[in-house]
DNA sequence: GAAGCCGATCAATCATAGAA
DNA sequence: TTTCTATGATTGATCGGCTT
């Protein structure tokens, strides 16, 4: 039959998930970013520094997440305020160390 | 069931403000490549994304390797051959220079050694 | 002023890795 | 182990911008 399907066996075959730390990095920007989820090839070339991967994969990243988000925004909810008191989480303790060497300082 | 936003300029952090922006909303028009089938009758209006063969990308992919662009009776010539329309002809000539420049790009030093492998 | 190209992106799908 | 879901990659086709 129609088995012709067999997409030239394609490279995708030997896909390895990214590494934990990696998907924290792009997620952190994706949420970080949600009104505008679109990293210019600059902040695309740092990610893929900082993730240890190829700019086109974190295109692919940003491509397949923005397609999943919206079409399912509901589901990704809870991991959106999780990054998002994450980075909050993040603020706050650069101010309280602020605070703390401001102290310090003061006698 | 949306959320009246409420606090738009107040970030409550025990709320999940999900907002839908306008990237959220964007929308592909289907393809125009509708070309109602010859006997079809079924009610598919159109099966949208093409299936391209095995035999057409073959042919496609050897006619690449000759030239990386099209004229245009070369690209009726195809069309006619593969029977596709002139423009999947030349989308596909575009997409695959795409990918082209893409493999040189990449498949060019991958700076950190991998010998380590095997 | 329509037509082709480029770069980025979309959207559907494939094939696999991982959770259940 | 088997089934189902999460996820990276591929690709025909679209969108906006620019050139011919």
């Amino acid at each position: 039959v129609m088995i012709l399907r067999s997409r030239f066996l394609d490279a995708r075959r030997k896909r390895r998930n990214f590494s934990k730390q990696a998907t924290e990095i792009l997620n952190e920007y994706f949420y970080s970013h949600l009104s505008n989820p679109y990293p210019s090839e600059e902040a695309k070339e740092e990610l893929a520094k900082k993730c240890s991967i190829t700019v086109s994969q974190v295109s692919n990243w940003f491509g397949n997440k923005r397609i999943r988000y919206k079409k399912n925004i509901g589901k990704f909810q809870e991991e959106a305020n999780l990054y998002a008191a994450k980075t909050a989480v993040t603020a706050a303790h650069a101010v309280a160390a602020a605070v703390q060497n401001n102290q310090t300082n003061s006698p | 069931e949306d959320k009246d936003p409420a606090c738009p300029s107040e970030p409550c952090p025990s709320a999940g403000t999900a907002q839908t922006f306008d990237w959220m909303r964007v929308k592909r028009n289907p393809p125009k490549t509708a070309k109602v089938s010859e006997y079809g009758l079924l009610g598919q209006p159109n099966p949208i994304r093409t299936n391209f063969t095995t035999k057409q990308l073959t042919e496609l992919e050897k006619e690449f390797h000759f030239n990386k662009y099209l004229t245009r009776a070369r690209r009726v010539e195809i069309a006619a051959t593969l029977e596709l329309n002139e423009t999947q002809v030349k989308i596909w000539f575009q997409n695959r220079r795409m990918k082209q420049k893409k493999r040189e790009k990449e498949g060019l030093a991958p700076a950190v050694a991998s010998r380590s492998a095997k």
